[in-house]
RNA sequence: GGUCCCAUCGUCUAACGGUUAGGACAGAUGGUUUUCAAUCAUCUAAUCGGGGUUCGAUUCCCCGUGGGACCGCCA
């Protein structure tokens, strides 16, 4: 059997990570049975469904790596289809007219609120034969559900959930003007598709038991469905638009990796035995429904940030550089072309204090910028005996023609028995002059980093 | 409120009904170091509560408690 899934996000909003995990275990998946994975937009809100979110959905799924198979599915171009299956249910008995205003189910509501009795839609219309059509109603067509008796849904996650057919209520499948509901869309899209599994949010569980009403009815093919738990926020809910840190490019904007995110995606809410880092053909081999828990799990920074220290240390130097480059031209001023090999020369030693590309361009700024400021605190750590050492250094240093770390060494060393100091004493006035403040690399490495008359440059100023 | 779901260190999670309840992140301490990091070593830390079933329960069952999701002519 062909193995298919899809996403259907709906583009009313930014697609925030919660949205981006549930695609890559689809994606995952299909690729791991070597089926298919579609994108289907699902636009059929068309007040809130904006082009902008379809596109910021797209860049944030080819981000991460996911590629859906052929050309993403707009929903809204099937509407008619839709139309077709909802008066064949109309036609065969399984749907019907309803004429209630939208304030007369209103105020059932209120009435049922007041009473503390939980509403269901009162039916009225469902077999209204001799009810009178009140004049200029425009009817929505509503789904007959079942009345008794239990719904049982094998759930590939969260295992066999069993509901009474009686809360699930009359849903409309065609609204007033005529134009289709998820519902209706959402079945009928993939029942076209030949979807075969649906992997989705935990808050679309009940969802499963009108649509599978929708699937039996028209006979059609019921597909697996697997529901994994949401992801919540540090406070505990539901992850929403609103949340910070909640999209991708939250992430992208402070320098994660791709493969960090991919990888911390992947373990949140899934495992395999005590294995923590997964190459991409690592998790598209070892994934599977199986390993999904089912309580949901919250966000956590720390732990992104600890997975893209390590892709930062592991990635191979010149991938690492494009994309520090690419960052600092989105977020960043642009790298000079000019610094690129001294960026490149010296990325091995910048990245080992970074977590993020952000850190690694901070790390890197005393090689971009043109004028080193240095820090009101450390210049009053410049007193004239550092000041007297690091000019000595300097003089030196001018000396040598090809600079080396032993050449370096020496002098350091000379220059620490003659002033009776230490390493201390010398390293830190220099690093001062040189990067502008007592924290950075280490001396030899940003020597060895700058050119020659930058060193010069840069000394003379500070001494 | 109704319905459904869930429950292991602070967090993500592992553990055929038999383990000293494991790993990772975070935290703490110490070593190393040239500052900050990094790194190495060590440590702290959990089976929500109560009943069963069983020789034996984190695991199975029931009841509480707690948390979450849903309850739209949104998706």
């Amino acid at each position: 059997m062909a193995f298919i899934c899809r996403f259907a996000p709906s583009p009313t909003g930014p697609l925030h990570i919660g949205g981006v995990r549930t695609a890559l275990f689809n994606w995952l998946l299909a690729k791991k049975n070597k089926g298919k994975f579609y994108l289907r937009i699902e636009d059929t809100d068309k007040e809130r469904s904006k082009e902008e979110f379809k596109k910021q959905i797209i860049e944030s799924l080819s981000w991460i790596g996911i590629k859906h198979d052929d050309k993403e599915f707009i929903q809204s171009k099937n509407i008619n289809k839709h139309k077709e299956v909802a008066e064949e249910l109309l036609k065969k008995g399984f749907a019907y007219k309803c004429y209630c205003s939208e304030e007369e189910i209103k105020k059932q509501k209120e009435k049922c609120k007041n009473q503390g009795i939980p509403y269901v839609y009162n039916r009225k219309w469902r077999d209204a034969k001799d009810v009178a059509i009140p004049k200029d109603a425009k009817p929505v067509i509503r789904f007959k559900s079942k009345i008794s008796g239990n719904t049982i849904i094998k759930d590939l996650v969260q295992g066999e959930i069993n509901i009474s057919n009686s809360i699930i209520e009359d849903f409309v499948i065609l609204r007033q003007d005529g134009s289709p509901t998820y519902q209706l869309s959402a079945t009928v899209d993939d029942h076209i598709m030949k979807v075969s599994h649906v992997i989705r949010g935990d808050d679309h569980k009940i969802n499963t038991f009108k649509q599978k009403q929708i699937y039996e009815s028209m006979k059609w093919n019921i597909p697996h469905f697997a529901h994994i738990p949401l992801i919540h926020s540090e406070k505990g809910s539901k992850l929403s638009k609103r949340d910070k840190s909640s999209t991708i490019n939250d992430y992208v904007k402070i320098g994660i990796l791709p493969d960090a995110l991919r990888n911390y995606l992947l373990r949140l809410g899934w495992a395999y035995k005590d294995k923590e880092i997964f190459t991409l053909n690592e998790s598209i081999q070892l994934f599977d429904l199986k390993g999904v828990g089912k309580s949901p799990s919250k966000l956590d920074m720390s732990r992104i940030l600890s997975l893209n220290e390590h892709y930062i240390k592991n990635i191979d130097e010149k991938i690492l550089f494009e994309f520090l480059k690419n960052y600092s031209q989105k977020f960043k001023k642009a790298i000079d072309p000019s610094k690129e090999d001294m960026i490149v020369k010296s990325i091995s030693f910048l990245k080992n204090k970074a977590k993020t590309l952000e850190d690694i361009y901070n790390n890197s700024q005393y090689i971009l910028k043109e004028e080193i400021t240095i820090t009101p605190e450390d210049i009053k750590l410049l007193d004239s005996n550092s000041k007297k050492i690091i000019s000595e250094f300097l003089e030196e240093f001018m000396k040598i023609k090809l600079p080396t770390k032993e050449s370096l060494e020496k002098i350091v060393n000379s220059l620490i028995s003659k002033h009776k100091t230490n390493f201390k004493g010398v390293g830190q006035p220099l690093r001062i002059a040189l990067v502008g403040s007592r924290f950075g690399p280490g001396i030899y490495n940003i020597i060895l980093s700058l050119p020659k008359n930058e060193i010069e440059k840069r000394i003379s100023k500070a001494s």
